[in-house]
RNA sequence: GCGCUUGUAGCUCAGCUGGAUAGAGCUACGGACUUCUAAUCCGUAGGUCGGGGGUUCGAAUCCCUCCAAGCGCACCA
């Protein structure tokens, strides 16, 4: 990492300046702390001012009784003087601290690109914490609809982020097979399957929509045709088994949706088995044990009042059955049963209503206040041109995941779904997704990476008198060591131009981007910073030529496969391809 | 009625743990292919940051209020 390390760098030197320049006088520790939490060391958003900026000595200008402009002086003169990597340090008016670094630091890092290769931009900051993610968890009783592709493909790519950032991930798909909707949804197949045989059972009123159930039930005829018939006259059924199947199926096609755009999960978590083996009753009897839940009316209550929630919650209906939320409380202490470090739940914000019930079961049965995260997803509304198409998924209508995905293909979904923060209210207009056009930003991305590859067939077609065999394979081989030395050896690097030093500069800061989107939970981070890469890279591209004649400009070659490399890897942790040619 | 989220350029979105002239892309208009892929590049145009108050040296960012949109407020799952 480039910047973040600098910046920790950064605060420890000045942790030590201000020690010399103020007699502790022990109180004032807590509020220090506090401070050095809003510095920053960062890009600043006008190239012109420099590399990095720091607001530092605007912040602690109070806390040390001086001007910004003086304590950003004594910043200058006391920490960066020292540090050799800088170049030119420039103090503005109100106390901007701007410094460029040098060259040589840059090159430096890049040289990390080769080094690393594939397992560049990873780190290790969450190297022994497990953590799990839960995403889409859709109930088994109807095809996806798009804002689940949403949820998937965001959980999916943030789960491959935590795994970069050294983590132990497990991703999760939590299936609701157990209480009156999976009935339902069996009696609606239930219905339509013994249709088949010529046999009339009343399809449920508040039944799922039949264009989604009647694969199920096509399916469950074709692959077992009278088998769910015990006996032929009455038409009596093994429901039971018909539940199991319909789910089964429909879960298969879930599967496949998912399975489609890229989307998979460690462990698909059966809610039916949260039951088994009297846990219903060891978990009730746990929650009595501990003063958690009263009776009233004849009702089990949940005091989840007493963490944070707005109200309590029945566990046990007065009819004897458990509700959902009883399901969620046992999910939630297996889940701390099997050792996670932190969960991370991923809603629909049609779910927002979950947020405080679920982190009053975590307080509750002792886990820490920030064990238990969980990010709300704005919804997606599906727009054609100017008109908005509600989608209701319990009438069947609008267009499913499936459809989607066999429109506009794996790529373009996961770039679209991975480009906006999860608190974006999207519209996702269906007529500009289906144009496999250049406003599709996604193919700007690849082509930039498909243009590297072109320039090295390039190399290889063209007899270089510069690069020899052995460097041609390790190119070839995506594992060009031979950067390393050529770095190595370079007595006086400076770059030519600003492209190739921006094109460098945005290389190196791969690393922080990984590590920024996981403390940020924003997988957009990374579609954005691959977005400026691939830019910079056109640009430079565009600026400068690499091979004439039957030489090639080695530095440049390097920059360009470090850039490469950046992008696959990019590319990869979002779950989009990087073609060698388009 | 209460709560969560959102409101930034014609469109889609960044920026929101306060900082320097508010940024991209798409669209529109004008340029660049005898040279490694023009799915690219360069340039121009486009903004009362929903409205109004407040806090501060400084507010798109924090607070209050109003307006608008989406979504929730079950002994449904």
């Amino acid at each position: 990492m480039l910047v973040n390390l600098l910046k920790d760098r950064f605060l420890s030197d000045l942790k030590e300046l201000i020690k010399k320049n103020k007699k502790d006088d022990g109180k004032s520790g807590a509020s220090l702390d506090k401070i050095f939490k809003s510095i920053r060391l960062e890009e600043p958003k006008n190239k012109e001012f420099g590399d990095l900026t720091t607001n530092a000595a605007m912040v602690l200008s109070s806390y040390v009784k001086k001007k910004p402009m003086d304590f950003a002086e004594e910043v200058r003169s006391g920490i960066f003087s020292k540090w050799k990597m800088d170049e030119s340090v420039a103090i503005i008016n109100p106390g901007f601290i701007n410094f460029n670094l040098k060259d040589r630091a840059i090159i430096e890092n890049l040289n990390q690109v080769f080094i690393e290769d594939k397992n560049y931009g990873g780190n290790n900051s969450g190297a022994g914490r497990k953590i799990q993610i839960e995403y889409v968890s859709s109930n088994p009783t109807g095809s996806l609809h798009i804002g689940h592709g949403r949820w998937g493909v965001l959980g999916d790519v943030l789960s491959a982020i935590y795994v970069r950032n050294g983590y132990d991930v497990q991703r999760e798909y939590y299936v609701n097979d157990y209480g009156t909707q999976a009935k339902i949804f069996a009696a609606c197949a239930k219905s339509l399957y013994l249709k088949k045989f010529g046999v009339r059972f009343a399809y449920p009123q508040d039944g799922y929509p039949e264009t989604a159930v009647s694969i199920v039930a096509e399916k469950l005829y074709k692959d077992y045709g009278d088998k769910f018939i015990t006996s032929s006259s009455e038409a009596i059924t093994d429901d039971i088994a018909i539940e199991k199947n319909a789910i089964d199926i429909m879960l298969a096609f879930i599967r496949n949706t998912l399975s489609s755009i890229g989307v998979e999960f460690d462990n698909w978590f059966v809610e039916s088995s949260l039951y088994e083996n009297n846990n219903f009753e060891k978990v009730i009897k746990f929650l009595k044990d501990n003063s958690l839940v009263y009776e009233q009316e004849n009702a089990l209550w949940f005091k989840s009042t007493n963490y944070g929630d707005d109200k309590d919650r029945v566990i046990i209906r007065s009819d004897g059955n458990p509700t959902y939320f009883a399901s969620d409380i046992m999910y939630l202490i297996n889940k701390k049963e099997r050792g996670f470090d932190s969960l991370i739940y991923i809603l629909g914000a049609d779910h927002h209503g979950y947020i405080s019930r679920l982190k009053a079961i975590g307080k509750s049965i002792g886990m820490a206040d920030d064990a238990v995260s969980i990010i709300i997803g704005q919804l997606v509304r599906l727009v054609e041109g100017k008109e908005v198409l509600k989608m209701s998924r319990r009438k069947g209508r609008g267009m499913t995941l499936d459809d989607l995905a066999k429109d506009v293909g794996k790529d373009a979904i996961r770039y679209f779904f991975s480009m906006n923060s999860f608190d974006t209210h999207m519209d996702f207009d269906i007529s500009l997704a289906k144009k496999k056009s250049s406003q599709n930003p996604v193919f700007y991305v690849q082509y930039a990476h498909a243009r590297i590859g072109s320039i090295i067939r390039k190399l290889k077609e063209i007899k270089l008198d510069n690069i020899g065999e052995k460097e041609i394979n390790e190119i070839e081989n995506s594992s060009a060591v031979f950067c390393v030395e050529v770095l190595k050896n370079l007595k006086s690097f400076e770059f030519k131009n600003n492209s190739e030093r921006n094109l460098a500069w945005v290389v190196s800061l791969f690393p922080d981007i990984v590590y920024d989107a996981c403390k940020n939970n924003a997988p957009y981070f990374l579609t954005q910073y691959l977005y400026r890469l691939s830019g910079e890279f056109h640009y430079f591209y565009n600026h400068n030529i690499i091979i004439s004649r039957n030489k090639a400009n080695i530095k440049r070659l390097v920059l360009a496969l470090a850039a490469k490399t950046v992008l696959k890897n990019g590319l990869g942790i979002l779950g989009i391809s990087a073609p060698e040619k388009m």
